[in-house]
DNA sequence: GAAGGGATTCGC
DNA sequence: CGAATCCCTTCG
C-alpha cells in the first residue's frame, strides 16, 4: 500500500477536540506476530479532562485514570461493562488529562470483523488491557497518515454516546465523525 | 427492552 | 466488606 507516516507526539499534545476532529482519516495499524490490522479511523470522541464530567479523569485521579493523567500520545484502554475494551488517545495540552476514544474504524487491510463501536472496533483489532499506556508511535499499535490523504473531509458534530449522567455536559457535541461514512457506530 | 459480565469506586 | 456504576453489544 501507499507509504504512512507515524504520527508524531506534538500531534497528540493539544486539545482534545482538535485531535479527535484531526484523527478522522487516519490509520491505526495493529501488528499481531507478523500481520497488520489496518482500519482507518472514521469516529472519534472528546473528553476535554477533569472539567468535563463525562470523561473519566473528572473522578479524580486513580489507578484506572493514571494514563490520562499522564503525557499525550499513549493509549488509554479500559474494561467496560465487563466484557468491552475501549480505545481512547491521551491528548494535550500537557498532562491535562483529556482523551480522545475511538468510536469506528473503516477497514482498510486484514479487518474482517466489524469495527464499528468502541468494542467491536477493540476486538476487531485485538486490543486490550496490556496496550493500556502503550506509546503510538511505535511498536504493535500506531497511528499513521497514508501519504496524501485525506485531502478534506466533511466532518459531523454530535451528542457524544452513552454519557447521560453527565448533566450539561451530556449534550455538547463532542462526537464526531465523517458524514455518509458507512461505517460510523449509529447515525 | 433487557441482560450479560467484570473491574472499579464509594459508602458503610 | 457489599452495592452501584459503567465512554457497550447482543439478544429477545
Amino acid at each position: 500500500m501507499t507509504s504512512m507516516q507515524i504520527l508524531p507526539h506534538p500531534f497528540y499534545d493539544r486539545d482534545a477536540e482538535s485531535v479527535a476532529r484531526d484523527l478522522l482519516g487516519k490509520l491505526i495499524v495493529r501488528r499481531v506476530d507478523d500481520r497488520l490490522l489496518i482500519g482507518r479511523i472514521v469516529e472519534t470522541e472528546a473528553y476535554l479532562g477533569p472539567h468535563d464530567l463525562a470523561a473519566h479523569s473528572s473522578k479524580g485521579r486513580t489507578a484506572r485514570t493514571e494514563v490520562m493523567f499522564g503525557p499525550p500520545g499513549h493509549a488509554y484502554v479500559y474494561l467496560i461493562y465487563g466484557m468491552h475494551y475501549c480505545l481512547n488517545v491521551v491528548t494535550g495540552p500537557g498532562e491535562h488529562a483529556s482523551a480522545v476514544l475511538i468510536r469506528a474504524l473503516e477497514p482498510v487491510e486484514n479487518v474482517s470483523i466489524t469495527a464499528s463501536g468502541p468494542g467491536r472496533l477493540c476486538r476487531a483489532l485485538q486490543i486490550d488491557r496490556r496496550l493500556n499506556g502503550h506509546d503510538l508511535t511505535q511498536g504493535e499499535l500506531v497511528v499513521a497518515q497514508a501519504e496524501g490523504f485525506p485531502r478534506s473531509l466533511e466532518i459531523v458534530a454530535r451528542a457524544r454516546v452513552g454519557v447521560d449522567y453527565a448533566g450539561e455536559w451530556a449534550g455538547k457535541p463532542l462526537r464526531f465523525y465523517i458524514a455518509g461514512n458507512p461505517y460510523i457506530s449509529r447515525a
